[in-house]
Formats: structure tokens, sequence, C-alpha cells
DNA sequence: GGACCTATTTATAATTG
DNA sequence: TCAATTATAAATAGGTC
């Protein structure tokens, strides 16, 4: 009963959408695009991937295929590769949009570990388990093998330094690190 | 000059691509896509996005908008919010896409540390110069805020397992951790 | 492998309820 | 705010070169 007025999609400029509503609008829908999307690329092509967004407003988001643990042991625990027309998995990626209520580094931390031990644990279970698989997989051995010494000295040093800076950013804002403990004040 | 069979695109179901040739070029197809999409979400909404893509093949991509530590700088120094049509962005996310050649952990921890960096950083900084904003971003204020002595408490105790994980992880594996000094064998 | 080509399917901006 | 609707713009599967 009101003015209709032109519908349908209109043409884009690739620039910050002023208006704070429209923003928020595109911010939920462009994000649910991009998971999605992400989702069918890890079930398409096998790969892993994970995102991370800082939104506009709130809580920061972020998706995984479909959980890094279970993804990996999916990965090393099939023996052979699965069925081209895996059913039910469709509908489901909006259950691995992992809305988190928490804080955001504590958010960020969670992935990061993730991620972290997606890397760390691989190769060793890529080997137990390497005997049974088909050649699909081989891919994944290439990189995680390259994995030496000097891999595994920077990411010591990377820790530390992270850690550090942790140190730091708390130190001076009050809540102080010493000996090994922290404390509040 | 050939017979022309059906052009077009075909519906497509959620699946495994089974056809090696066929997953490798959607994976490319796809990861470029979701690459661009991301980066509409993170220009048009003002948000930070950081993606991770393990591909069945060969090295990590990584997509992050556009430089974490730049972004912060950004958006702390702008003194009003961005201009509605911002030009030249538009080609240019072709460029983000950090096709890394390092090795997967490496890599891993780029991304992880700039998440940090950016979370560590941003409070501070947006303290510094908050006097000159406009009320625009003030939305990154309330999540960030919030990370009181709790939150620097369970970062601390997150990295600090992270570096455990990693010194068992390398002992293991006859890299060796001890007294606070890596070694080799 | 990559760049281009189209027929389609998909994503989505604006609007309505 | 949140779910539909719908007109269009964009993404892309399969193909060609």
């Amino acid at each position: 009963m009101s003015t209709r007025l032109i519908k349908g999609r209109k043409s884009v400029r690739l620039a910050k959408i002023e208006n704070q509503n429209n923003r928020q609008v595109t911010f939920s829908k462009r994000r649910n695009g991009v998971f999605k999307k992400a989702n069918e690329l890890a079930v398409m092509t096998g790969a892993e991937v994970g995102i991370i967004v800082f939104p506009p407003g709130s809580k920061p988001y972020s998706f995984g295929h479909p959980n890094v643990n279970e993804t990996i042991d999916k990965y090393v625990g099939e023996e052979r590769p699965p069925s081209p027309s895996s059913p039910g998995i469709d509908g489901k990626y909006v259950q691995m949009f992992q809305k988190t209520n928490s804080i955001t580094l504590n958010t960020q931390l969670n992935t990061l570990q993730d991620q972290l031990d997606f890397a760390l644990n691989l190769k060793s279970k890529l080997k137990e388990k390497n005997k049974n698989l088909e050649s699909q997989q081989d891919w994944f051995k290439g990189p995680i093998e390259r994995m030496n010494y000097t891999e595994a000295s920077m990411l010591k040093e990377r820790l530390e330094h992270l850690h550090l800076k942790v140190k730091n950013y708390d130190t001076e804002h009050g809540y102080g690190y010493e000996n090994g403990k922290w404390k509040a004040e």
C-alpha cells in the first residue's frame, strides 16, 4: 500500500558505506556470504580454511572448516577419499559460524591455537597412519616435512616475542608480570 | 571450429570434486573469489579480515585487509571517516593475496602475530589519538576496552600453553629445548 | 597453467512486513 | 532489529585458445 520504489540490486562502488545502518546490514549479509563461499571452497577442494573478521561494531567472528582438529583426524583417518556425494553437509555451514561472545583477544587466541595445533600435530599424525592412506593426500606431506630445526627455532622465537609483547602490554597497564607469575595491580 | 558443447554454468553439488584437474581449477577460481569477497567486505564495512587457506597441493595462501599494522595506523590516524568514494582501491585486492613461499608453520605465525599485534596495540593507539576522531569508529572501543586483567591473564596462559606445546613437539623430534635455550639435536 | 568466453546459477541491495 | 521478496549485478562451470 505504499509507494513501490525500485527494488532489486544496484551496482555497488567499492567504498566504505557511510550510512551506519546500511553498513551493518551489508556486514551481516556479506560476512555470511564470505563464510559460505569459504565453506564451499573447503568442501569442494578439500582445503583447510580459517577466517577471522573484526566487525565494525561488536565481537569478532571466525570461521574454520569444519573444525581444525576434527578435520585433521578426518583427513588422516580416511582410508580413501570421501565419496563424491557425501550428503547433508550443505545446510550445515551455518553451524560453523562461530559467533563468539567472548572478548576480542580471547577469540583471536582460540583461532590462533587451533591453527598452531594444526601445524604441530599434522606431521606426526600423518606419519602414524600414513601406511593406510591412499595417495590423495600426499600434498600435505611436502610442506609439513619441511618443518625442520630452522622452522622450530623461528617458531620458538616468535612465541617468545609474542610473550614478551603481552608481558610489556600488561605491565604498562598495571597488571604486572614478575618472576613468572601474574598479579593484578 | 570444434564441436560447440554446452558452455555456461551448471548447478553444482556441495561435495568434493573428484577429478583432480577440475578440483585444482575450482580451487584457484574460488580462492580468488573468496579473497575478493573478503576484500569487498573489509572495504565496504570497515572490518578487519584475515584468511588462511591450506590448499590441496602446495603452499598456503593468506589474505589480510590490507595489512594489519597499516590498517591500525590508518584507522587511528584518520581524523575523519574516509570519503565515500576513495579511489583506486578497486583493482588492488589482487596485490593483497599474499602467496607465501615459506613453510606452512612460518606463514601461520606471521598471521598469528599480525592478529595479536592488532589486539594488543589497538587499545593504546586508539586512546592516544582518540580526541581527534569522529564518532564513526566508536565501535572499536567497546570490545577493546573490555580487555582487563582477566583477559590478560588468559592470554598469558594461552601463550604459555602454546610455548609448551612447541617445546614438547621439538623435544620429541630431537631439536631440544633446555634451560630456556634451543639447540639442534 | 593461464586468459578469455558465455550460459547460468548465486549473491545481494533495496525495500517491504 | 530480523525474515522475506525481487530485480539485478556478480560469480563461476565448462569450454576454447
